[in-house]
DNA sequence: ATAAAAAGGACCTTTTCGGTCTTATTGACA
DNA sequence: TGTCAATAAGACCGAAAAGGTCCTTTTTAT
């Protein structure tokens, strides 16, 4: 279906929801799953994993929670798609060369690696920074409009 | 795992291979599968669902196949893609307008779209005759190395 | 000690993928 | 007219991935 899987969908709103707290900020999972209606016990697994993959600081205990271990500008939206989905590749054959035993004569081949490479690039633009600063311009924006 | 189904890839080969034949020849699957590397009662369903949707010609019975219904350069990768695999969204949110509630505030949304919008645009200007040529480029090349 | 949190992992249902197989049709040709 | 070579149509299937749930363990503030 070619479709971005919903754990990386969630994984972002809630690394977004991370990035708009103050920093430093602990939050907990319930708070954010009711915040980006997500599933709370699917959203404490992906939370656990991109822990793992070092994007989050966890706290146990009781006021415990999570908060972004780096800075919102150093994590991209590539990097946290890559943590939850592996190592993007549009196709079969780009994964490994020589997988494709028909590299050198197909035309789609270099189609493939160009579209990807474009893609990738896309994403790896943009950071969590720069999401978090116009997340709050949308909502400030629909706050006037409301007005 | 965001990868382009196989199906979509085999459709691709298949095409193209039809491409590169004189124009109006009618091939038949047991040909084209063996050349492409493609399960024969596979493609053969590709194929049945790529004549529907109006990009192949059939002919049944005794020297029957398939050709190309239209001018390779009128069949775009984004084209047959999109007959395999329905109308590409990256993001349930971009299937329909409304769907996602988070909408006006929702950041990644203009990001999605964007992303989305320029894969789309690339893989729309890739058509079969380009395909093609290039195909026959590769080819000469392996050709006059091998000598 | 208690309770509030995350960590870890087993388990589960539904959907999609990537096919196969069987049974029609169709039509060229002997 | 019968036979055979081809596609058409669609039922069916196993494996894998998506998208979760649930339960137990560990940590730790109070
Ligand atoms: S089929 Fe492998 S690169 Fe085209
Ligand atoms: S969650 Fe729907 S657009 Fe971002």
């Amino acid at each position: 279906m070619f479709r971005l899987s919903r754990g990386s969908e969630y994984a972002i709103r809630g690394m977004l929801h991370l990035a708009l707290q103050p920093q430093g900020k602990i939050s907990f999972i319930d708070e954010i799953s009711a915040a980006q209606k997500v599933p709370r016990a699917y959203l404490a697994k992906i939370f656990q994993t991109l822990t793992k993959k070092g994007f989050l600081r966890s706290v146990r205990g009781p006021g415990g929670g999570f908060a972004l271990r780096k800075d919102p500008a150093e994590i991209t939206l590539l990097d946290v798609i890559e943590a939850m989905e592996g190592e993007i590749s549009l196709n079969e054959c780009l994964i490994h060369a020589g997988y494709c035993e028909m590299d050198s004569i197909c035309p789609v081949h270099d189609i493939w690696r160009e579209a990807q490479a474009r893609f990738l690039e896309f994403l790896s633009e943009c950071d969590f920074s720069k999401l978090a600063e116009s997340a709050r311009l949308k909502a400030k924006r629909v706050k006037d409009a409301a007005k």
